[in-house]
DNA sequence: TATATCATTTACGTAAACGTAAGTGGGTGC
DNA sequence: GCACCCACTTACGTTTACGTAAATGATATA
């Protein structure tokens, strides 16, 4: 009985670990976090939030194909600065697999809006930008002029 | 004795309130929130982080011309994405009022490390930009083409 | 059997920049 | 003399996305 107990019956052909290939039907939360360059904590806190929910083999974590489609979406939410909240309410409308009509047209809505989001803040660190080079010339003629300036540096 | 007891014999020269001229020398913090559009929470707390120092009639702020300057110079920092302890340090080097040289030459260097951040915030957006602009091309072909589409909708 | 590795849960901690409530004081107008 | 407004202080609350213990369980290897 070296070979695990097999608790529940289930589909237990975990031959060998270190495979590199996701072939593997299903892969622990150790693979996972390298795999997608996430920590562990990452992986329980999305699931804590409901954005992910692997299976289990016991007490441990056994994640999907599906799974890591999600994780993929998640990952790309968050990259895209969807709140993680806004992340599970398109995954939410994504996942019921009828993802058939309005449900598209909604995550296109949501994403139209976020795309005016980032251009605003594109805006803004433009804006930014700016600015910050526009002080950098100021204190630049500071330090090439003669000493013998006075304040006015603001605005 | 109906204009004040003048508590401390300090200039006051305090006629009428609603003068929206800041040609006064001093402003309470309530004038001073309007004129900067930031909260007396805000003016506060800057002061218990010792980025602000007005002083005091009795126990009432007065902002000085000065004080306004650093406010300015303040808000500009945050604008351009200084944290306040950053904004802190840059402010206490350009206080000293001996702002004569490697200060500044350290101002300048703080502000390109700065800019590089923004620049890379940018860039960053941007590729956020391109993927959710690419991702709503998916969707919208997933809209476009006759609904026998299955998923394969991720990265 | 002892050890090492990977996994689990619970739960408090962190960072930034204030928001907000609660209770109080000082000065002014009527 | 009371109502108001503006201001003050103290101090806990908020938000997001995890980090970081701490204690324990399961599995594989030597």
């Amino acid at each position: 009985m070296t070979t695990t107990k097999n608790p529940a019956g289930e589909a237990a052909a975990n031959t060998n670990r270190s495979s590199s290939e996701p072939a593997n039907d299903f892969v622990r939360i150790g693979e996972m976090a390298k795999n997608y360059d996430v920590t562990l904590r990452t992986l329980r806190f999305y699931e804590d939030k409901g954005l992910l929910a692997p299976k289990r083999e016991g007490s441990t974590r056994l994640y999907s194909r599906r799974d890591r489609t999600r994780l993929k979406l998640i990952l790309l939410g968050r990259k895209v600065g969807f709140s993680l909240r806004e992340v599970k309410q398109l995954i939410d409308l994504y996942d019921p697999s009828g993802s058939n009509a309005k449900q598209l047209r909604l995550v296109l809505e949501k994403s139209e809006k976020q795309l005016g989001r980032l251009r605003k803040q594109r805006s803004v660190l433009d804006e930014a930008i700016d600015e910050l080079s526009a002080h950098m010339v100021r204190v630049r003629q500071l330090l090439t002029e003669k000493p013998a300036s006075r304040s006015a540096a603001a605005s």
